[in-house]
DNA sequence: CCACAATGGAACACCGATGTTCCAGAAAAG
DNA sequence: CTTTTCTGGAACATCGGTGTTCCATTGTGG
């Protein structure tokens, strides 16, 4: 039924970003196994690696409008609703790296993200919890940029999730706090 | 003659960092074709994808060594010196996103140069220029993310070098600051 | 000018990933 | 239990990148 084809599309999905934000050109084969599912069911539900690849920005845009959600990004300072919203962020886990190695990041999450996000930072702005001399696009660059560094930071320096977190927490606050 | 040869294996070389950085799993004609030079005489210097891409980490990691040496990070406070640092490794252009999609990063400079950085981080941390609170390693991968997030910036933003490297200088230095 | 080195194009075999088809077996629905 | 749906393995054709060989051409150095 109906039930089934959604339980084995999402089980896909989720080997695809396990497997693809380690190796974005790793075979399809490799996802199929991850997901304990044939390749050619895979290819049932995804015809082409195209398509997968677009489900696949697709569920990214979708967890990460999640994120933001639960982010409340209206409330407090511009500044501490970033920071909110970097610990949200920093739990979507392997999407992040996958939104890296594709080039699905910024530009691709859709205006209404970006509207969003470019309010909280004028809020910053005018609340002076931002520096008024970094664009919007730039904090957002710092952003991500920090997400990254800290989830290779963790396979580097053999640190827990919650002690990168801290770090990037610290990084990007000091990045965006005016002097 | 051994000139002449020089001559076409640096263009292969430099083709392949133009090529590769933009994308790393790019077909081997693609460079060939940078380098105004047939498949296979490519073929005739690097015998194998491997052999080229060994190459082109000696050579990366030839040009970072020479960056860190005009940066001369003996000198002023340790933040100071890491600024100069920025500033060079920004000047790598190519090499820098060569560096990223590879996984050369860090690990892999080799011990001489991880000790020298060190010893600046120390220095920052001692002369009251640099936060305690961050691990020499994480304020590596700040650098590293910062310079990365500055060249995509370009491309995104239609950003001139120039101002790009200075939202990069004013991000690192506000990360790293002491509060 | 001559000999030798270096080059690039063409043709080839090879390999791994891709996408397709077919079929038999398992699982859910009735 | 029976029918229908879903599955996964095997076999297959195809395609693009890789690495090799051969040969004719260019050009560099003596």
């Amino acid at each position: 039924m109906t039930n089934v084809r959604n339980r084995t599309r999402q089980a896909i999905l989720d080997a695809a970003i396990e497997v693809l934000s380690r190796n974005p050109s790793a075979p399809l084969g490799e996802v199929a196994t991850a997901a304990d599912v044939g390749r050619t069911t895979l290819h049932r539900y995804f015809p082409e690696r195209t398509d997968l690849v677009a489900a696949l920005k697709e569920e990214a845009k979708l967890r990460l409008d999640e994120a933001r959600l639960r982010a409340r990004i209206g409330d407090d300072t511009g500044a501490a609703a970033i920071r909110r919203l970097c610990q949200e962020y920093f739990d979507l886990g392997d999407v992040l790296s996958l939104l890296f190695h594709e080039q699905i990041a910024f530009d691709d999450e859709g205006a209404g993200d970006d509207d969003a996000f470019a309010t909280v930072v004028q809020r910053g702005y005018d609340d002076g919890s931002i520096d008024p001399e970094l664009p919007v696009t730039w904090v957002q660059n710092i952003i991500w940029s920090q997400l990254y560094a800290g989830w290779s930071y963790i396979g580097e320096a053999h640190v827990s999730r919650h002690e990168a977190l801290r770090l990037i927490l610290r990084s990007v606050e000091g990045a965006v706090t005016p002097r």
